[in-house]
DNA sequence: TAGCTACGGCTTTGCCG
DNA sequence: GGCAAAGCCGTAG
């Protein structure tokens, strides 16, 4: 058999085994089998490898060393030492690909399919047989094919990929769109899918939440969808569709005219102006390109699969990135793991501590913040399982809570962060924005995996001596200021907000800076003494606040917790300042646009002290005048499917319905039934599906419940409310 | 193809002879 | 009709 490459495949289950004689001797043949590829070469032949080999290999290789050459001592195994994480020179080129097909709206005939490159821009095209190259733009040209059938146009694709032979492969849900439709085409055509290495086949496996959603594995290749990988490098956008992405970040957006309706207007496409399909079939695959290229999202990837030892095209699998990272260490100690036991009963422990707030308007408040709180408790005080479990032999070992004790001279996982922490300074030193962000999140995902009982290590006395410490961090930290003879107003798991009241803003920066080196100070010298531990506590001041909204509780005089809103002084330019909005209504993406819209103009108005009242009273005629619509629409997930809402209705479940009844009277195939966005209005008949309005839009509604509430939330402060702005109103008529 | 808890706001539902 | 509880969602950290 010709050479096989050493390639970002799939990997069976053996990371859930439990650490065992048969693990400890699997290891062993893994770092075996690892030092014969770094002394030969990349390449090896197929024959060369026993089955078990081949599984072992695959077990530790990542999608890291996809690439000829490119495998090196530590790389794309979790085994990690400090130089090899600092000298992450280690960069690959991975040959990529953005593919995209069009179908007609329900996916049951295929139009087209795209692939773009650098130095791709084809589109193979179901038509009379006949090529085109079309420009596109800038000399830039595309190549369109047309094939008689489906059969030859997916026949054309699974070549041209064969032939580019890429690593990656990128799109836009590609998993469970393009590629899962392809391979119901094929399934129905007879024909195989050959997309992988080797013209190897895509396995498909379910995934185990849910019937209808897949991962797929195609072999030799990763296959990257953008939203997946965006979602798990932490990117929050109100939706994740290409169009609101690509707008976002490349300020561009789909070739359609109506987005909406673009079902329609691609079969129009497909029928009258094939030319134009293909620009905009290729123009998504660009559009999907593009964004990887500007937020470095393969980068990303690779430096996250190289940090945890996972595929690249695994985005969650938190407990199995960790398992890699803490288990060759545990095991180089002498140390066997526990099973993961499911049945595990840990006591439940707490979260972070949120202290009731202050409300009102104020002036100049600042945010201290302890920067990556809960890693540094981990590193400080020595909460790390093997810490705890041999504590019990020594004489002097660190309190934790909940009965938990933890070893001053065994210990992983705050090595482990030491290491993780200093090479994400440098990475930001050096500008290195993806590896900081990669080695963040899993500094950040340690505590939630010692919650989870799909954790071996789970144990309450570890997640509490995490939370709890916190607590007491907090808490302690929040008496110091005060004593230091400011007020704090608020504070929430690793902040505390202080109020300054009238000081010039030169002041403001003075005492901010006096303030966290004094805390530090002062942690770094209690810890001492209280446990002779040093303190890697660090606290930073950030943001400062010229103005400050924190609100009341609706219909309660107590602060609210979660919510607030601030204008914040750019510390370079203290003449510029920025909104920002936590928690209230104008972040909130199932608010109307135009209940955001109104919140985030009132409360800049106020902050600014400029006059408000006319602002309010036109948002209100306006709306009465009815010449609003887009921006009442109302959005909402619905998180279950529509017929596992039993218990009660809500409203958007209730415009689901409608929308689902309206479309089977139609003959138009269900939308809402396994979940999804729906997108209503609030009409004198209640919730109505926005594309299937029936009924008059209820102003009443929108005035109540939607500009009401957010305008009385701040007006309380300036003795008015509402009411009292508009009856003034019709006093003067 | 298993990270966590805390919180607020709105709506519906159930109860009240 | 009024009130409290439960259900649901999206958010902060």
């Amino acid at each position: 058999m010709a050479g096989w490459r050493i390639a970002a495949t799939q990997l069976k289950n053996f990371d859930t085994e439990p650490m065992s004689a048969l693990y400890l001797k699997s290891q062993r043949k893994l770092f075996d089998v690892r030092d014969r590829l770094i002394q030969k070469d990349i390449r090896v032949s197929e024959a060369d490898l026993k089955p078990t080999d081949r599984f072992l290999m695959e077990r530790f290789i990542t999608a890291a060393v996809t690439v000829e050459g490119s495998l090196e001592k530590n790389a794309g195994f979790s085994d990690i030492k400090p130089k090899d994480l600092s000298a992450a020179v280690y960069r690959p080129q991975l040959r990529a690909v953005s593919i995209d097909i069009e179908t007609d709206y329900q996916a049951s005939t295929l139009y087209s399919i795209a692939i773009y490159s650098d130095d791709v821009s084809i589109v193979y095209m179901v038509g009379p047989t006949e090529d085109f190259i079309l420009e596109i733009e800038n000399g830039n040209k595309l190549e369109l094919c047309q094939l008689s059938s489906e059969r030859e146009v997916i026949s054309a694709f699974v070549a041209k990929i064969a032939d580019i032979d890429p690593d990656v492969i990128m799109g836009w849900n590609i998993v469970n769109f393009d590629l899962r439709c392809l391979q119901d085409f094929c399934d129905r055509l007879r024909m195989p899918l050959l997309l992988g290495r080797n013209s190897e086949a895509i396995g498909w496996r379910k995934a185990r939440d849910s019937n209808d959603r897949y991962y797929a594995l195609l072999p030799g290749r990763a296959v990257l969808d953008g939203i997946e990988l965006m979602r798990s490098a932490t990117y929050q956008f109100e939706n994740f569709s290409l169009e609101y992405v690509s707008r976002q970040l490349l300020d561009r957006g789909k070739l359609v005219e109506d987005v909406d309706q673009r079902g329609a207007e691609i079969t129009e496409l497909f029928s009258n102006a094939k030319p134009a399909l293909a620009r905009y079939n290729l123009e998504d695959c660009r559009l999907v390109w593009d964004i990887f290229q500007k937020e470095a999202l393969i980068s990303f990837a690779m430096e996250r699969s190289l940090l945890t030892g996972l595929e690249l095209d695994r985005y969650g699998g938190s407990v199995a990135a960790f398992d890699f990272l803490y288990l060759p260490r545990l095991h180089r100690k002498g140390f066997v793991a526990p099973f993961v036991d499911q049945s595990t009963v840990s006591n439940v422990s707490p979260g972070g501590y949120v202290m009731g707030s202050v409300p009102g308007i104020h002036q100049n408040v600042i945010v201290l913040d302890f920067k990556s709180l809960y890693p540094s408790i981990i590193r400080t005080f020595h909460v790390d399982p093997l810490a705890l479990a041999v504590a019990g032999s020594e004489e002097n070992p660190i309190e934790g809570y909940d009965g938990g004790k933890f070893s001053r001279e065994e210990f992983i996982l705050p090595e482990l962060i030491s290491t993780l922490w200093a090479a994400r300074d440098k990475a930001k030193a050096s500008k290195n924005a993806v590896l900081s962000q990669a080695i963040k999140i899993i500094m950040n995902s340690f505590y939630g995996i010692l919650g989870t009982v799909g954790c071996r290590f789970l144990d309450s006395r570890l997640v509490s001596s995490i939370t709890k410490r916190g607590h007491e961090i907090l808490i302690q930290s929040k008496n110091f200021i005060e004593d230091a003879g400011y007020q704090v107003i608020y504070g929430d798991t690793d902040s505390v907000f202080v109020l300054l009241g009238s000081v010039p803003n030169e002041q403001v920066q003075v005492i901010g800076n006096d303030l966290t080196a004094q805390l530090n100070e002062w942690w770094t010298k209690r810890l001492r003494e209280k446990y002779d531990i040093d303190s890697f506590l660090e606290m930073e001041f950030e943001t400062h606040f010229s103005k400050f909204l924190m609100p009341t509780v609706r219909g309660s005089d107590a602060g609210s917790k979660k919510r607030y809103a601030g204008l914040v002084v750019d510390s370079y330019n203290p003449d510029n300042s920025r909104l920002l909005f936590k928690g209230l209504e104008s972040v909130r993406s199932d608010w109307s646009p135009l209940a955001r819209e109104f919140q985030k103009e009132l409360y800049r108005r106020i902050f600014l002290e400029e006059p408000y009242e006319d602002y309010i009273k036109q948002v209100v005629q306006q709306l009465s005048d009815g010449i609003f619509e887009q921006e009442l629409i109302l959005r909402k997930r619905l998180r279950r499917k529509l017929k596992d809402y039993v218990k009660n209705i809500p409203p958007h479940a209730q415009a689901a319905r409608k929308a689902e009844d309206i479309r089977r009277e139609r003959g138009l195939p269900s939308l809402y039934q396994s979940g999804g966005w729906i997108e209503y209005i609030m009409t004198i008949n209640g919730a109505e599906p926005r594309q299937y309005r029936e009924s008059a839009i209820d102003y009443e509604f929108y005035i109540e419940r939607q500009l009401v509430p957010i305008a009385d939330s701040i007006l309380v402060f300036e003795e008015s409310s509402m009411d009292k702005i508009l009856n003034n109103q019709i006093g003067l008529f």
